[in-house]
DNA sequence: AGTCCACAGGAAGGGCAGGCGA
DNA sequence: TCGCCTGCCCTTCCTGTGGACT
């Protein structure tokens, strides 16, 4: 593109009518003032939290459900109404939501109770200092806060299935040695079998009370989906269908709502990119095209080295073969790192990121025993080939293959 | 019934970087 | 500066195991 095309690109970009009113709508970060479908929700965790007003300490809550079912949503809008009338009555009453998957924030130990020692105004370094110092800071923090303090542990699951639950066992206790303070854990975990990793006495007393939220259905996903649209989008730009096919799709995704804001949001964006006057289905196709490719891609690019090295030789030998067995893509693998001149791992570590990016759902890894031939995992993989040439792209510009 | 393959995957610990307090 | 602590990545050592083969 020259650079007067640049320019008048740029002055087209801003003459050009957007078709979002509000984009933020559009997100999943974005709180509404009307939520649909959860009032049951809505108003068991109002009831199970309202004793806080009174000085009391509400009765520990464990949240389940499964990705974009409402729960993160719904705990802020309860706790941040929460905290408005608890400070328009001058009740003291802190809360403190942290989501534990945040890679670098609150995936370990360290980290939560650093959080939320931050989060009730004590900064604590990011590393230097030892456990039990920053469980002491976290817990003057919380001497000095009087009142009730309602912790949110969002994706608590994550965190537990990393570290064990003996820092829920800790918090759970931490009410017995305050004095002025009194603390109430609100757990959120997408894994409804979750407690069958926990401890028996973590579990009764962080489960006093537990509220389940059930996925979606595709009309309620449609009027959900409806509501957002009208508030984000200007008028008739979307085509008709376009809001029940992202429904459909999300449902079929266990109902997650999460899942058909982006359908919508990002078939809005492609819309506007390629000029065309409406949303339309072929739009959402795209999108959907779109957010798998970037999730596989992003995720890769945020591997260590070594794990892009075995990724990319598992794609390469899957070419002719649909399945590949670990000791094949190990040999593969230290073949591949002579040629690029990096020292190899050694075959347990490989093992270990094979299993890692089978969680990521890049790859297919299943345990399979064949007898006198030893036990293996068949490692297969089902990407478009769009992605795959696009990882290979990415690894080979990164060790100049 | 027993053997044995080719790994899976747990446990422990080393080494390094980042960062604190003295 | 030094000693210490943590997280992270990795190695070493180890035990466990489903089922074809003997």
């Amino acid at each position: 593109m020259s650079q007067s095309n640049l320019q008048s690109m740029f002055s087209n970009y801003i003459d050009q009518d957007t078709f979002f009113k509000n984009k933020d709508a559009l997100t999943t970060n974005w709180v509404p003032d009307n939520i649909l479908h959860r009032d049951e929700q809505i108003d068991d965790l109002a009831s199970i939290l309202a004793p806080a007003l009174r000085g009391d300490d509400p009765s520990n809550v464990f949240i389940y459900g499964s990705v974009g079912t409402g729960k993160s949503l719904i705990t802020r809008h309860v706790t941040n109404e929460l905290h408005t009338v608890a400070k328009n009555e001058s009740k003291d009453l802190e809360i403190v939501y942290i989501n534990c998957k945040m890679k670098k924030v609150a995936d370990t130990e360290y980290r939560l109770l650093a959080k939320l020692a931050g989060q009730l105004g004590d900064d604590v370094p990011s590393t230097g200092l030892p456990t039990d110092e920053v469980y002491n800071r976290f817990f003057e923090a919380l001497q000095e806060q009087k009142g009730v303090v309602i912790i949110a542990l969002d994706e608590i699951d994550a965190l537990v299935k990393k570290v064990g639950d003996e820092f829920l066992y800790n918090l759970t206790r931490i009410n017995d040695d305050l004095e002025e303070t009194k603390v109430s854990i609100v757990g959120i975990s997408n894994d409804l079998n979750f407690t069958e990793y926990m401890d028996s006495r973590v579990k009764s007393s962080l489960s006093e009370e537990e509220i389940i939220f059930p996925p979606y259905n595709a009309i309620e996903l449609r009027e959900i989906l409806k509501d957002r649209a009208d508030k984000g989008f200007r008028e008739d730009v979307l085509k008709d269908g376009v809001i029940s096919k992202c429904s459909a799709l999300a449902a079929q995704e266990h109902g997650d709502a999460r899942r058909a804001l982006d359908l919508i949001r990002v078939a809005g964006e492609l819309a506007e990119r390629s000029e065309s006057e409406q949303i339309v289905k072929q739009h959402v196709d795209r999108a959907q095209d779109k957010i798998e490719r970037d999730r596989v891609v992003e995720t890769v690019r945020s591997q260590p080295k070594h794990s892009k090295l075995v990724l990319y030789t598992i794609l390469n030998a899957t070419e002719d073969e649909n399945e590949i067995a670990t000791g094949d893509v190990y040999s593969e693998y230290k073949e591949l790192c002579q040629n690029v001149e990096v020292s190899e791992l050694t075959q347990r570590r490989v093992s270990g990121l094979i299993s890692e990016l089978d969680m990521l759902g890049i790859i297919n890894a299943n345990v399979k025993s064949k007898g006198r031939h030893g036990r293996t995992r068949e490692i297969s993989v089902d990407l478009s080939s769009n992605i795959k040439s696009q990882i290979r792209e990415l690894v080979e510009e990164k060790f100049y293959i």
